[in-house]
DNA sequence: TATAATTATCTCGAATTCGAGATAAAAGGA
DNA sequence: TCCTTTTATCTCGAATTCGAGATAATTATA
């Protein structure tokens, strides 16, 4: 095979295999009546406590418009609650509720575990190389 | 760093460098006004000549419903048409029109090329290596 | 200080995807 | 053959995401 098609191949498998985790990845996730987004944004809280709005997005990747619509939801819900800036009335942040913590200290470790089944079929040093390889790509894919 | 976390870590860097991949791969697409759904179904049958809207959906991994919608918009753009099966009334084939073929004959190999460059972060045997342990992996999730 | 530029969030409408269910055709079984 | 099941596509409404632009607050500059 040539190198174009290896590298078309490559993406095409790529895909294909994230398609794959992710399906695995989200079924708890899903159990609970969250999408992937809604978990995103709990994780990330979760581990870095209280946050602005505009980091979470860059976070999760979305664009604000999008964040702006998925603490809504969770503000629904309730596992989340909107705090004014003390000292800048633009930010707005975002902390976890009671609940919210307690559904992300059931559901964390439980996606944790999933993850670690679905890689299992790679030895530690193979995710090693794995990370630092995607990292190059992503990197380089980033600056053109 | 502990497996779990190794394994988390992987599939966040995982999720990153495909998102990044993704945009960069998805430039030329979005010159031309197609979505990467609408260059994927047209990619499956510049390939695999024309093929019924089952197979494409399988293909590309969405909904049938989706795919409904999806062959709509490119029958409007004229790059693709529908051509009801002479010996099944329930399937319906989809094939290139002229104008379709000519479009992919000048965007598919640009899409090759771009994936080329983003992947030259790597070289041929570590591209062979991620494809296999990807595919590894991607069975294994599959399977469950 | 007044004005301009930037920043953070939100509103709105459009695009895309899904799932449930409808419809029609084909295949299988009594 | 008649009835049931399966298959292929489509319709519809809901969910999610985006981009453009609005609003309000802050910062930078003349």
């Amino acid at each position: 095979m040539n190198n174009e098609d290896l590298s078309l191949k490559l993406f095409v498998v790529l895909t294909r295999a994230l398609s794959s985790i992710r399906k695995r990845a989200e079924e708890d996730i899903k159990e609970l009546g969250l999408n992937p987004t809604e978990f995103a944004v709990l994780e990330f809280i979760y581990s870095k406590g209280e946050q602005s709005i505009q980091k979470i997005g860059q976070k999760v990747l979305i664009a604000s418009s999008s964040i702006t619509y998925v603490v809504d939801k969770l503000e629904k819900k309730q596992l989340i609650k909107r705090k004014p800036c003390p000292t800048d009335r633009r930010i707005t942040f975002v902390a976890l509720t009671d609940e919210g913590q307690a559904i992300m200290d059931e559901l964390f470790p439980q996606h944790k575990e999933s993850l670690t089944k679905i890689f299992e079929g790679l030895d530690r040093e193979e995710k090693q190389v794995m990370i630092e390889q995607l990292k190059k790509l992503g990197y380089h894919a980033e600056k053109k």
